[in-house]
RNA sequence: GUGGAUGUAGCUCAGUAGGUAGAGCGCUUGGUUGUGGCCCAAGUGGUCGUGGGUUCAAGUCCCAUCAUUCACCCCA
């Protein structure tokens, strides 16, 4: 008999790590909520053909990482393998632009990529991003940025950097793949062989290979992007960096950041976590201005990104950014018997409704056994309840720190333990 | 989908030349009658991933299989 176990690739969080995403989720609302963004929540599943228009029917994720199956009516169904996508869907369907001329959305949530779990990469994971909908200017770009970086700043993260670049319009961007083709023939027989199949189809992809010949030869001899873009698309990404400037951020402009999803124009960005293994993505995104329309939307320039949370978990430990679970009990409840527990209910009742954290003994254990566990939760007090407490209506409350104890009457103990 | 590594108690691991399993931590209980953290003691706990094979005998050798993990690919 096989021991059931989680499936692959998915993982709990399990009780004594569930801080650890507590501290980043509320940070998360922090950040989002300083730059006036709203959060919008979307089904886990969608049809199959909002991500193969959306994402791209040839990209990897829509070719071979779904999970997609037919529901008993039939209908084509797909777990969700990014947000972008489904947020879009939702500002298509409900008319958003009726409501206001821009969107600041933010979202949070699990997807669902069947690929080979590794390190920093798992198939179900959890993501959260920005998208700023209705703004084509340079000042949205920087915006969405300035957020990604915030987060990690007001989290304490420190081994990660910025990488920007834009990758222009469509239009820039057949051309400079030309130009590139060009360049490259001569050396075609040099590069590995999925950059050979790469070289006709989506020849940007080969600044992404991790062959170091193929990193040699791009490096040498790829012209840049950003020489070839139009003086509009320059225009914008100096405005871009600009802001940056302004906001004091940091950045590297990297022009072999060519992100994968297929919608992106104009600028792109990536943030990289410098002590991660090979996945060391922490947060991408981009312009994508073209998006809304192709889903048959009205024309709507747009930014986002997307970061994952396991991989800035992972970072945050490396650089032991998470205290101790500070999950204490207020106070620790120890009856002698059921009759204790039974007079002391109303009480404990009361004062939990006030707000206070309070543990109740639920196994009959011993006064020392109950102690000790006290300690273990991090109890600040200690009642212990016997027949003696429950009729003279006086009880003594032990400090678990100082290791002292006080007498109180009953309606006295609010009092000791708000302290 | 392709490669490499690994699979022994809840966790981290040891297991020597093949002879039917150990440590530390944890957990439970005690060290007098109603009081924790240190210390001490006892106890709990594993069909050695699974299935075959070799052998008098396998956790230890061989094969298969499954799982985990790292990397490729792809991406957050």
């Amino acid at each position: 008999m096989q021991k059931i176990r989680s499936i692959k690739g998915t993982h709990d969080i399990l009780p004594w790590d569930i801080h650890k995403w507590q501290k980043i989720e509320s940070v998360l609302r922090e950040v989002f909520a300083s730059y006036a963004c709203k959060e919008v929540r979307t089904p886990v599943f969608e049809s199959t053909n909002l991500f193969s228009r959306g994402v791209g029917e040839f990209s990897d994720i829509v070719s071979k990482e779904m999970y997609s199956f037919k529901d008993k009516g039939g209908d084509n169904l797909t777990l969700r393998p990014e947000l972008t996508a489904s947020v879009v869907r939702s500002y298509i369907q409900h008319n958003y632009q009726q409501e206001s001329s821009l969107h600041k959305l933010w979202y949070f949530g699990p997807l669902f990529r069947q690929e080979r779990p590794q390190a920093g990469r798992q198939r179900q994971f959890y993501q959260y991003g920005i998208e700023l909908i209705g703004s084509p200017h340079p000042e949205a770009d920087a915006e969405s940025i300035d957020v990604a970086c915030s987060v990690y700043r007001k989290l304490g993260l420190e081994n990660w950097e910025l990488h920007i670049n834009s990758i222009g319009s469509i239009e820039a961007r057949k051309i400079y793949m030309n130009v590139l083709r060009d360049t490259l023939k001569d050396r075609k027989d040099e590069l590995c062989e999925t950059c050979q199949g790469r070289f006709d189809g989506n020849i940007l992809r080969l600044f992404d290979c991790k062959n170091s010949a193929c990193q040699k030869i791009m490096k040498k001899h790829a012209p840049s992007i950003l020489d070839h873009l139009s003086n509009e698309d320059k225009e914008h990404f100096k405005q871009v960096r600009k802001l940056l400037d302004a906001a004091g951020i940091k950045y590297i402009v990297n022009p072999a950041l060519v992100r994968g999803l297929d919608y992106y124009t104009r600028t792109t960005f990536e943030i990289k976590g410098t002590a991660l293994g090979a996945q060391d993505a922490l947060c991408g995104g981009g312009r994508y201005d073209n998006l809304i329309s192709d889903l048959d939307g009205p024309e709507t320039p747009a930014v986002g990104f997307a970061a994952g949370i396991e991989r800035l978990v992972m970072a945050m430990d490396a650089e032991q950014l998470f205290d101790e679970d500070q999950n204490f009990v207020d106070l620790y409840v120890a009856p002698m018997d059921i009759a204790c527990l039974e007079g002391i209910t109303p009480k404990v009742h009361e004062l939990r409704d006030k707000g206070f954290r309070i543990h109740i003994e639920l196994l009959r254990r011993s006064v020392k056994a109950m102690m000790r566990d006290a300690n273990r939760q991090n109890a600040r007090w200690v009642a212990v309840i016997g027949e003696q407490e429950l009729q003279s209506g006086q009880l003594k409350l032990k400090n678990m720190q100082e290791n002292d104890q006080v007498d109180v009457s009953l309606n006295e103990i609010e009092k000791i333990i708000s302290k």
